[in-house]
RNA sequence: GGGCGUAUAGUGUAGUUGGAUAUCACUUCGGCCUUCUAAGCCGAAAACCCGGGUUCGAAUCCUGGUACGCCCGCCA
């Protein structure tokens, strides 16, 4: 509870002062009290007794004596505990507690090749990125969202290759009843044109050199920055990629800009950098003419060559991204990279080399893989859940729970709810737990809408919002009165908002922050049940007042991870 | 083989960077709807991968194992 400690340092510090304790080492030692009854913020004595020659549970007695009067403070087995002032508390509460981020950020993600549909590993990419995106907003830094589109190279031209001579009589012959559309996405592109991708992999598969050929000359062309390849790229990858971000869409990810890969190619900076790059002390050649840089002379174990350049002058992937990074530097203060765990060493390759040329860099979220009970998610073997499809079960499985518990509801808004609750849902799961951590993806769980969940929180919210339609006007005049421990609780929650807040963004970990909304739900929940605001027709103003600063509180928080917030469900 | 990451009740997870009685949920068992939406609330049972070490104190740090994941392309 970072305003609870404001107060409490200075007055710990004079105190630590006056009995001799030299050096600042304990405030990272005063933390949240482990039990409610403890107090909200302990500090171990433990450390002091080397120093002090006393022991910790004298320490303590002695700290409290010297605060005694200034803050509610107690010693308690070599510990002391602080409490704050419940009225103190409330009013803080009340007149809201500011959030603190004043930054440029620039966050990148998703970034996935556009040739076929999200499923679900994919898309975890874009809903962490995308919460970090409104994480960043809510704690009030300014973002861009930041799609880097993969126009170039290999994976588009085979694509284009298919499209410019596969028919799609040649498609269903190759793909042989394999990787089928299902009806649902007849129309949607990305699910209709992957099937050309698919074909032309299992063509390349047969070993047909003239294709192989054809293929390779157009990456060529690419790379050398070809307007009219890179045209004909686009037309073919432009739709699928349409049809990614309409699924993106549906669960509120969007961007500010996209920025083509080729772009670096095109304006010279690529092959500008790997001049700067052939004239570092670390620089070397291959047999054939390919540049690598030795970053095992910076450290870098395991393969320490990093090639940059191929033996045909050509850059690599790899290239394009620091040129990439150079340019996203002037952009922001901040930049922050969400990619998969396959990335690492790429992604440790690139910020070293940054590094060698007097660049910062990038912070990087990495998250680790979903996959099924089957096993790896793989499109090729048929092992894949889409996202279109989760979405869609999603929405289905919500309507069917609406409907049985709100009979009187009619269909459109049983539909509405049932879309919010739905992608709700299916954000919520995959923001929840550590992005450290591969999960196993299983329907009953994704489709789960009870406990830890994004229902559980919306259903706090309509509570919220149930009452104040019932008293249908805003808060009135009220003063804090007495504080019920459930309120009470609730206050510390809400006090603490702020700094999981600024826990979540700055250590890019959003599920802190979707944590923090379970405990807030859960907080008021425990508020609803003990005071009532509503009492035979009456409005306890204060209470009123409180339900109202949660409910707001929760709507923001909600937002902030892309659950939509309902009035009613 | 080398590098990186992960390991917590039957299951899934948290653990504020070394502190008190390890969090929450699902499941199981037992309770609560004539009171602001029961997608809720209250209670019970149940866990730190294994071996050493550092420390007043270890789920957390070091070390050696084991299991799993990712990487080790002049692919993206």
């Amino acid at each position: 509870m970072n305003i609870l400690g404001e107060i409490i340092e200075p007055l710990l510090e004079s105190a630590l002062t006056d009995l001799g304790v030299k050096g600042d080492f304990w405030k990272r030692a005063l933390g949240s009290s482990r039990e409610r009854d403890q107090g909200d913020m302990s500090l171990p004595c433990f450390p002091f007794a080397k120093q002090l020659a006393m022991n910790p549970n004298d320490i303590a007695a002695n700290l409290a004596q010297a605060l005694f009067g200034k803050i509610d403070v107690e010693a308690a087995g070599g510990y002391l505990n602080f409490k704050a002032d419940p009225h103190w508390l409330a009013q803080k509460v009340m007149a809201g507690i500011p959030s603190t981020g004043n930054k440029s950020v620039l966050i990148e993600h998703t970034s996935a090749n556009p040739n076929g549909p999200f499923h679900v590993g994919r898309a975890r990419n874009a809903i962490l990125g995308d919460t970090m995106v409104r994480l960043h907003r809510l704690h009030g830094n300014q973002v861009r969202a930041e799609y880097y589109v993969d126009d170039m190279g290999k994976q588009v031209a085979v694509l284009a290759w298919a499209l410019e001579h596969l028919s799609r009589e040649d498609v269903d012959k190759i793909l042989d009843g394999r990787g089928q559309v299902h009806p649902r996405w007849v129309g949607k592109h990305d699910h209709e044109i992957v099937r050309w991708y698919q074909a032309a992999q299992a063509l390349r598969k047969e070993g047909d050199d003239a294709i192989e050929e054809e293929i390779g000359r157009l990456v060529h062309a690419s790379e050398n920055g070809d307007d009219s390849v890179l045209q004909r790229f686009e037309q073919a990858y432009q739709p699928v990629l349409d049809g990614m971000l309409e699924t993106l869409e549906r669960l509120g990810i969007e961007f500010d800009t996209f920025t083509k890969e080729s772009k670096f190619v095109v304006d010279g900076s690529v092959s500008s950098l790997m001049e700067t790059l052939e004239a570092l002390e670390i620089h070397g050649t291959a047999e054939n003419g390919a540049h690598f840089l030795d970053l095992g002379l910076r450290g870098l174990k395991g393969k320490t060559e990093f090639f940059y350049r191929r033996g045909d002058g050509s850059s690599l992937y790899a290239t394009r991204d620091i040129a990439y990074h150079i340019w996203k530097w002037q952009q922001s203060d901040i930049l922050i990279n969400i990619l998969g765990e396959d990335h690492k060493l790429q992604a440790k390759q690139v910020g070293m080399t940054l590094e060698e040329l007097g660049h910062k860099v990038p912070d990087v979220m990495f998250y680790a893989f979903i996959k099924l009970p089957e096993g790896k998610m793989s499109t090729r073997r048929g092992n894949v859940v889409f996202m279109d499809d989760l979405l869609e079960e999603a929405q289905a499985h919500a309507a069917q729970v609406v409907k049985q518990l709100r009979p009187n509801y009619h269909s459109g808004k049983v539909a509405s709810i049932a879309e919010a609750v739905g992608v709700s849902a299916v954000r919520f799961n995959i923001i929840k737990v550590n992005p450290d951590k591969g999960f196993t993806f299983k329907w009953e769980e994704a489709l789960s809408f009870e406990g830890e969940s994004a229902p559980f929180v919306m259903y706090s919210h309509t509570r919220a919002c149930s009452i104040a339609a019932k008293i249908g006007r805003p808060v009135g005049e009220y003063e804090i009165g007495d504080i019920p421990d459930a309120m009470y609780q609730l206050m510390r929650v809400m006090a603490c908002n702020n700094d999981r807040l600024g826990l979540a963004v700055n250590e890019h970990k959003p599920h802190l922050f979707a944590n923090q909304m379970l405990d807030l739900a859960t907080a008021y929940n425990s508020f609803y049940r003990d005071c009532h605001v509503l009492n035979d027709g009456e409005v306890n103003e204060f209470y009123y007042a409180v339900s109202q600063r949660a409910k707001h509180m929760l709507n923001q928080g909600m937002s902030a991870l892309g659950l939509i917030p309902l009035e009613s469900m």
